[in-house]
DNA sequence: GCCGTTTTCGGCCCGACTGTTTTCAGTCG
């Protein structure tokens, strides 16, 4: 049980209250949730240190959480929570991923039509039942089934943004096998692909069987699929699928670009080998019946006369023949352009994203709250922007060893204007813009209207340009060669959004935004403090698209970042 | 259910958008 589980807890807590019809326990046990899931420190830990009393000291959770906190460590179980399920046994998890799809439409599904799952939601869809519904119409019958369909596209696959977390917790358990010598997530993972099926983990032990029993044995195994002496699988209670192999020393090389992939990949390399009279598979490169590579990575290509394809290029393309230029590294990044506070719709304070950035390293973050449109977050306006900026020099002042950068997420009007004055975005040090309405309109007047807001001279950055949340919602209408090719022209920055919600530019776009020859900044649009350290999940889209570091603005040492920022737009350049 | 340099009771971030309606409920962020 950790801080996510309980988060989980209440969120569920939270989805039956407003389905009740109590919208502002609702609002009390959400506001927690959301801010346990991304809280540094153990609360059942807090918890056994310091009973209930501790945790009603945590802002948001007065007697009534702290109880049901309480009774969720001690036991396991929420009553309450279980008697509201009992009225109402639906899956909501499951429910409330389609888009549109609320709490309040659930209730009603559940009432009207025993809808309890998306199974039972898309029959009485396509039966037309929907839309004869009070409140329902055609056209929200038809989003449902549209939501169903994404649900449907997406199930099964997982964000790496979930999937990293989880390997990684896995591999460091297995490393402390007695016997294991090396261990390496493979698969889609290694490649940092956006979204994985499942898990692979590569072992090198002595002793396979320690490793099998260790790893089938785990807590958070939902059930064993297989358990056999080199391989097992196992199916995960969050739903994800991992495979663990054995490999002998001599074979982890070839073991592991087999289990990286892709599979296209894998098939140009073994008729690359056929070609030279060679054969590859899993364990090793051989000629006849001799093993002449298998240890290594490196040696196997060696072997077969090429350079080593980074994983992140290895999708069967023209990665064999192709001679890389070096791609961004994951140290290289030296600060972070989109950060949002408690000053709108993020958790923590300035001061305290500023010294955990200064903790990962950053030589300068920019802090980029909403601004006044967007109501819901409590935007700032032109005057709460200046008394952020005055608070910010304070801060400067204050906090040594990284610099502060004034900044904001402006928003980007329907007309593609902006919804903060010329004159006060000069006075900031970086403006990143950003659409967050409208998002059906036309490809065309979609394009025009952000090209529009990029002319602005003050907007240096396009801040997660196309929009989509992925599994979620898809990217909004838009020419994405003529928004490349405005960004090279205006001397506009495009962002990689490191978010792993996000991803945004993906991959395709960035690499025709490299060809193109725009610059571009990676960030991670955190709200939170755990949320900084997202940046390695853009580096991993970039480096998929071939991006090298010199075109990337938060590269730059601190002096050369505030030389390029000096300069007007039109005449900025990285290389 | 939580909280207090506008309150220990009475509010609770709130505006846009959609699709349903004919003045509004639900969802989103």
């Amino acid at each position: 049980m950790n801080n996510k589980d309980i988060s989980d807890i209440l969120f569920a807590v939270a989805e039956y209250f407003t389905m009740f019809d109590e919208p502002f326990k609702a609002r009390a046990y959400e506001k927690v949730a959301e801010s346990l899931s991304s809280f540094d420190n153990d609360i059942r830990k807090i918890y056994k240190d310091g009973g209930r009393k501790s945790l009603e000291e945590i802002s948001g959770i007065g007697k009534g959480i702290a109880q049901t906190i309480e009774e969720y460590i001690q036991t396991g179980r929420v009553r309450e929570l279980e008697s509201m399920r009992k009225k109402m046994p639906v899956n909501m998890e499951e429910l409330r991923s389609i888009e549109g799809v609320g709490p309040k439409a659930i209730k009603t599904l559940y009432k009207k039509l025993k809808i309890k799952d998306v199974a039972t939601l898309k029959k009485a869809a396509l039966a037309g039942k929907i839309q004869k519904l009070e409140n329902f119409g055609v056209k929200s019958e038809q989003k449902i089934l549209k939501g169903i369909e994404f649900f449907e596209s997406s199930r099964g696959r997982f964000l790496l943004g979930e999937a990293l977390p989880i390997a990684r917790r896995i591999a460091d358990d297995l490393r402390n096998v007695s016997g294991v010598s090396r261990v390496e997530i493979a698969g889609s993972i290694r490649r940092w692909c956006e979204t994985s099926g499942d898990i692979d983990i590569l072992v090198e032990a002595s002793n396979a069987d320690a490793v099998m029993s260790t790893f089938t044995k785990r807590e958070d195994v939902a059930h064993i699929i297989a358990h056999g002496e080199t391989k097992s699988s196992v199916r995960l209670k969050d739903g994800i699928d991992v495979d663990v192999r054995v490999v002998a020393k001599k074979s982890f090389g070839a073991a592991l670009i087999y289990f990286t992939g892709s599979k296209d990949h894998n098939v140009l390399l073994r008729s690359l080998a056929i070609k030279k009279k060679l054969k590859l598979n899993e364990y090793g490169l051989y000629n006849g019946a001799r093993i002449i590579a298998g240890a290594t990575e490196e040696g196997v290509y060696k072997s077969l006369g090429i350079s080593i394809p980074p994983p992140e290029l290895r999708e069967g393309k023209n990665e064999l023949k192709k001679v890389f230029t070096k791609l961004i590294g994951f140290q290289d990044l030296r600060g972070d352009f989109q950060t949002q506070t408690d000053w709108t719709d993020g958790v923590d304070s300035i001061e305290a994203m500023v010294r955990t950035a200064k903790q990962l390293g950053h030589e300068y973050i920019a802090i980029t709250d909403h601004t006044k449109s967007l109501a819901m977050t409590g935007g700032s306006d032109e005057k709460k922007l200046r008394r952020q900026m005055r608070e910010i020099d304070v801060l400067n002042k204050k906090i040594s060893g990284i610099q502060i950068l004034k900044g904001a997420e402006v928003n980007i009007m329907r007309d593609g204007t902006l919804d903060i004055s010329d004159e006060v975005l000069g006075e900031l040090d970086i403006v990143g813009a950003a659409v967050h309405s409208h998002f059906n309109l036309s490809e065309s007047e979609q394009t025009e209207r952000i090209m529009r807001a990029m002319s602005n001279p003050h907007i240096d950055i396009l801040f997660h340009p196309t929009g989509r949340v992925l599994k979620k919602r898809d990217p909004y209408a838009l020419d994405i060669d003529k928004i490349v090719a405005h960004a090279v022209a205006t001397g506009t920055v495009l962002e990689i959004d490191a978010h792993p919600w996000r991803l945004d530019l993906k991959d395709d776009h960035i690499k025709r935004g490299v060809d193109a020859g725009a610059m571009f900044s990676i960030d991670t649009d955190a709200h939170s403090l755990a949320e900084l350290s997202y940046l390695e999940y853009g580096i991993g889209q970039a480096r998929r698209a071939g991006l090298s570091k010199n075109r990337v603005l938060n590269t730059l040492a601190l002096p050369a970042l505030q030389k390029f920022l000096a300069t007007p737009k039109q005449k900025r350049h990285l290389l």
